[in-house]
DNA sequence: CGGAGACTGTGCGCTATCGCACATAGCCGG
DNA sequence: CCGGCTATGTGCGATAGCGCACAGTCTCCG
């Protein structure tokens, strides 16, 4: 059974890939409304565009629009042409292959450190590939028009972009090694830690069969990963909440690959202001 | 037994991690004296350079410099700084992922149609990945320098770069799916197709093991994997020595992931003068 | 509060690939 | 033309992951 996103978006050129017509909808896990909510919202959340200074980040913040962003939400369809680039703050999205088979594999993930959109300033307008919201929370979008225009004066973000763009890069080489090389245990672990980093707790709604559908392999796989996880005290979870207890073992256990795009996101975007957009590394929770 | 470049590019910084010492040299298999050379290059021989309008490309010329690049020579180690990109011209370069423990994966290749050294235009100048020379020939490179000065003035090049970035992305995005998905026949498939299609002949001079170490595979997976397409009359072998006798049905046993490569590379870099930087598909060689 | 559906657990045979060991065969240099 | 090395072929047990089937179990909605 594929994991299918919602397509709310109306932002969303039609789709032109028979392969949608094939899967099946799934209804919303959680229901947006139930989202928690916290009180405040700021762009200053998504470390891109904090990074910005105060001239750039004025021209923009007037254009910048809150959007919620709910679990499975497609916020663009591969092949789609979008309207806006999104820069999540409390969300994660996942940007996910879909073969005609309806086999998938996740390419990269994007959170608060990122933006979603690259193939607007690269160019190429579109892209394969399919971004999926894997986390629900929110996030502020800025119309293609205006990003482009900001982009081409070739000032502060057009050179974060490009930076940013690189350790999106780095992400996806790295997938391709650790999809050839290590084992589903250690994928999960890389996969959650990665997904821990772009959240701001030690918790995360996903359910098993989201996450075997994103590594692309099978969900009881990961059943057996995560109990094996689980009985070593590494995380807790059930019906599709998982709670990280010991970060430290957990990168233990992962493969390299999480570490070497840690390295390489730091390396390349470290001149974002208010720090790391990971927390540091070896911090264990009872 | 890894299969490992020489580095004797004297562009190299020095590399700083400590995998390079495990790694065996390997003595070239042809040596670059016996390498057959065409009559003329010409920096127009890649894509690239080839779609440059006059003006810019009269700025470059001056500047390229052109090089030999022999056989398992590596053009940029993980991690070192680069002072030259490089537009091969009849050359195909690896782009090569080497873990600690020594298994490796290709991420991409780059061939005529592309350049070496994204890195340092995008900012970060350098990248966890090796440039190494998996099919002999020519190429030009370009001062560091020069290309960042050209990049800068964000007019034609700028552009095409950047396309042409995003181009590989996709490619390696591909890869990591295919890493998944697909059996190593299929792999192969690919594998060969894409050689193919940035040189000028249906013949190839590599190994059993260097493509195994390509693919992040056994050597003798890729041994059984050819034998069946030789059997089957696809391709023919011998000592390092590969023809394609039927690329249509190379093609057909190959997984979608190439062709959806090669449509997204027509896609980006249409604009590129003398055509297509893929021979058209289907054409059967008896 | 009860049923439906979503989520997770488990078992079993199957296949692709691995890792290793060793046999053969073509090529090259002396 | 004769070693010696490189490239390729092959066999075999081990194993990770797949595909399928089905059984629990928790949650939420009506």
């Amino acid at each position: 059974m594929q994991w299918v996103p919602r397509n709310i978006a109306t932002d969303v050129a039609p789709p032109n890939f028979p392969r949608d017509s094939v899967v099946p909808m799934m209804p919303l896990p959680i229901p947006f409304e139930k989202m928690s909510v916290s009180s405040s919202h700021s762009p200053k959340q998504n470390h891109l565009l904090a990074a910005l200074p105060v001239a750039e980040y004025q021209r923009l913040a007037p254009h910048l629009e809150l959007v919620p962003m709910p679990l499975g939400e497609a916020l663009y369809e591969s092949g789609g042409r979008m309207q806006h680039v999104y820069f999540p703050t409390t969300s994660i999205v996942s940007l996910l292959y879909v073969m005609e088979d309806g086999a998938s594999t996740e390419i990269a993930v994007v959170g608060n450190e990122g933006i979603l959109g690259i193939a607007l300033f690269m160019g190429g307008e579109t892209t394969p590939s399919r971004g999926v919201v894997l986390s629900a929370g929110y996030g502020y979008r800025l119309k293609a028009r205006l990003l482009k225009e900001e982009f081409s004066r070739a000032g502060p973000l057009f050179h974060l972009l490009l930076r940013y763009t690189q350790a999106l890069i780095t992400q996806m080489a790295q997938t391709a090694v650790c999809n050839r090389h290590h084992s589903v245990e250690q994928q999960l672990c890389r996969w959650l830690l990665r997904s821990l980093d772009r959240l701001s707790t030690h918790e995360m709604t996903m359910t098993q069969e989201l996450i075997a559908t994103m590594l692309g392999v099978r969900r009881e796989g990961i059943t057996e990963a995560a109990g094996n996880l689980q009985r070593a005290g590494l995380i807790r979870y059930s019906r599709g909440h998982i709670t990280v207890l010991d970060r430290m073992r957990l990168e233990n256990e992962s493969c390299e690959c999480y570490a070497v795009v840690k390295k390489e996101f730091n390396r390349l975007l470290s001149d974002i202001p208010q720090g790391d957009p990971y927390q540091s590394a070896g911090h264990a929770y009872a």
